[in-house]
DNA sequence: ACCTCTATTGGTTATTTTACCAATTCGCCA
DNA sequence: TGGCGAATTGGTAAAATAACCAATAGAGGT
């Protein structure tokens, strides 16, 4: 494979490497409604806090998400509007999965 | 968490997993184009034909691609045509990712 | 200055993923 | 029916990922 589109398919794999978790899908899908600190969705997930942190660098790293400190907190918010897209497009997969299921489970 | 949650984020993840890796990316991109047997994407990639085979099941499992054999080959194309939309936004972030780092290098 | 709360980092272990090779299955044709 | 090409499956080793605990770093208040 050429060079230069395996640097390109491996810039996109990273992204979307990163979105590819489940308790880091639930920060996107929050994020996309508000900013929170690590704390708030600490709390709302339930891991150790430095398990959230790490998830929270791995988004921050691809550049989905940013950051902005207040005082100890620090706030995360959606740095790509478009990162919800994505679950438009999987839900559609999902549905159709489900749909197929009945088909062949008539 | 709430598990009735927890368990369509998995189901979220799952689908977006299956394409968080190079190859599976180009495949998709290629299938979106056309359909093509496994000989013929192993040709264009390059590993070992059952480890591209092992790919095509990833994605299968997942539901983003569907498989029809001819003969002794089999042919993979894509079953959701929005898959593509993905790679409009993993571009969106990219591009971001590139001009930030522009501003950084400033 | 000290304590506390928030967050990140380092370290470890268990699990998952990936890629190759070898073996097997399946269809086709001589 | 024997052999060939296409594809899948099983096995294995290396690498990446994930989660926890412990330790550290920073900010704020007392």
């Amino acid at each position: 494979m050429d060079p230069k589109i395996k640097h390109r398919l491996e810039a996109r794999a990273k992204i979307i490497k990163a979105m590819a978790h489940p308790s880091r899908l639930f920060i996107v899908d929050q994020l996309a409604r508000s900013a929170y600190c690590v704390c708030e969705l600490q709390e709302m997930i339930g891991d150790d806090m430095s398990t959230i942190s790490k998830h929270l660098s791995v988004l921050k790293n691809a550049g989905i998400i940013k950051d902005e400190k207040k005082g100890a907190q620090v706030y995360y918010s959606l740095r790509v509007p478009c990162a919800i897209k994505f679950f438009d497009c999987v839900e559609d997969v999902i549905k159709r999965n489900i749909e197929e299921q009945k088909m062949i489970a008539q």
